[in-house]
DNA sequence: ACAAGAATTGCATCCGAAGTCAAAACTTTA
DNA sequence: TAAAGTTTTGACTTCGGATGCAATTCTTGT
């Protein structure tokens, strides 16, 4: 079998069907790869007949420049590592974070976290795509933040906040929405027990509004409580309930949930396992201000996350960081927006 | 100003705070730089005693392997694009995508498409970063797949299939979901008069299931049929329940929708703003299977998508491309699983 | 028309890891 | 113990585009 020689890069590029470079583009319109690499650059020295020149060939060609090759030299990736966990509850926060990133020419590299992730391999993964920035919608703990502080990667946290680290973070805030919330339920009528209805224990987000909520609670002098645990799910808040009146009877006539999700479970099971009425019979609160809250099945009292605002915040303090790395942190911590729902009884 | 001379690299590496490399590592161990590289490729030549020296300097170091580098010279940068449009209705895909890429140790780059987004800008963004390939599930034109056919890039549709062209998708089948649904409504009770609810007039999924609705509404013979069109959104459904009530007075008595969000606003509308009993006065179906409509307020009828399996399907599809891209196109259509619920009138 | 200055262009080098190939270091065998 | 065979190792090149700097071309003023 006769091994045909290739001596030439022209020859060796029509043989396999490799990328066009910005070498080929060079050589098709005659002039030097620096040149068409400058055509590319905004704000360059390229001459008007150069650049017509250049774009000739690089359509003749369909040359696109090989962003892995600039990231390289560059140092840059223009790619940023968003790292969320529980996607499912929170779809919106990335469709707004994907947008908006995109729209200021960045790209997303997607790390999703679930129960069983590893999350140091999956830390180790982002570090080695070299983005240039990191926005985690996930917890992390001080040790795995170490590595981009030291290498400079600047990080944003959306929904949680590390109170004694100079990390930079959007929050909602959780503690005064919930203040808010148990403030109604208690003006809103004489409620004889009420259940406060938790997230899961490694959920800062929910330790947060837990706490909020209690707090607020004991300041008004309610200490008679349930306390239950969900895993904010839809489902969760079902049994919930169950659970709830199961510790106390049918006593239970508040209802405290540390998200939307669970406080439509629980609205569902009262009304058509346990033919209650909300709010005749029991008020419910949740937490978020999801899509579903504001159907009229549910028409749920809750506190709404601004999340356009604070995506948009998010995204503009990575980006600034990159741009400066010099910035110091920042924690921007948003209100929510109370939503009135038909579920507080009076 | 004093600018220091700068003789070594180490020198050099010292004073910025460079990301350590391969040659770093390599002068720590007292090794060339081969051999680094070497000890990270498994299944290379390497010593026990090289790889351990290595590992050392490694760990001393803390030296992240440079994956822009590697894929600059590989020509695989182990990152796929994933394209979705309206993420917001379907965050469950792209949850199940990227778990399933992230376990096999391929990594995302987000696209996300709206009715504003510049398609063809976004495809050059795909290109430019090199991609190994595409799971796209969002529509695109023949112009628009052309480049990746050209660059021999895979690329896997997402529930889009392209009748006439060697593409390769996973769909679920939408006309045979919504045939089965328009029997069981036929035989679930004498409907005077039908209403069909369909999604964006761009949306093929939705073309698919409205048109599998009509024949076998015809075949059936029934002809009277209103045609409304919504946006796939909760708001759209409950807007549709009046235009249909506008064309045909409250004569409908049954409403195939084209998706469950809208069937879910459909739903709403009638019991709270109509006051009309589902499944008694109005028998409706949906089609996709969300959470929300198990939901006990809810209880929809509809065909669920298999997403598991057509997410673990199209992830398998597009890596084995990669892998080898001599593979035909291929186009693997999954029966959508009926769920009975309390939507349907007897 | 020519010198001085400004704007362009090309050369050479660099980014950081991977792969080729020949030299060096071990094993095995006679 | 020397020759032959087998592993390991390192020098050097490559991937594709960006950039400092020197060389070149183009303006401008006189």
């Amino acid at each position: 079998m006769v091994q045909r020689v290739l001596s030439s890069r022209s020859e060796r590029l029509a043989e396999s069907k490799r990328n066009v470079t910005s070498y080929d583009v060079a050589r098709h319109a005659g002039v030097s790869q620096s040149a068409v690499s400058r055509c590319f650059k905004p704000g360059a020295s390229v001459s008007k007949k150069m650049r017509e020149r250049v774009m000739q060939s690089v359509q003749a060609l369909g040359y696109q420049p090989n962003a892995i090759a600039r990231g390289l030299i560059t140092r840059r990736s223009n790619m940023v590592a968003v790292i969320v966990s529980n996607l499912n509850f929170y779809p919106e926060v990335l469709s707004q974070l994907s947008a908006r990133f995109m729209q200021r020419g960045v790209h997303v590299l997607l790390f999703t976290l679930n129960h069983e992730s590893d999350v140091a391999r999956t830390l180790e993964q982002v570090a080695q795509y070299r983005v240039d920035g990191v926005l985690a919608a996930a917890h992390l703990t001080r040790e795995q933040m170490a590595p981009f502080h030291q290498r400079n990667v600047p990080l944003v946290f959306y929904n949680r906040s590390y109170r004694d680290a100079p990390v930079s973070s959007v929050c909602c805030d959780q503690v005064q929405g919930e203040r808010v919330l148990v403030d109604l339920l208690a003006q809103s009528g004489r409620h004889r027990s009420y259940a406060l209805l938790s997230g899961p224990a490694d959920s800062v987000v929910s330790m947060q509004r837990t706490q909020g909520a209690i707090e607020r609670l004991h300041e008004l002098g309610i200490r008679d409580l349930t306390r239950v645990r969900g895993d904010y799910s839809y489902d969760s808040g079902r049994r919930a309930v169950h659970a709830i009146f199961e510790q106390r009877g049918a006593m239970t006539d508040a209802i405290v949930s540390a998200n939307d999700m669970m406080a439509l479970g629980c609205l569902d099971e009262l009304r058509h396992r346990f033919e209650l009425d909300v709010p005749g019979d029991v008020s419910l609160v949740g937490f978020d201000g999801v899509r579903a809250a504001h159907w009229s099945s549910f028409d749920l009292t809750t506190i709404r996350q601004p999340v356009e605002s604070m995506a948009e915040a998010a995204v503009t303090m990575l980006l600034e960081r990159i741009d400066n790395p010099g910035l110091p942190a920042e924690k921007r911590l948003f209100s929510g927006v109370l939503r009135r729902g038909a579920t507080l009884g009076h």
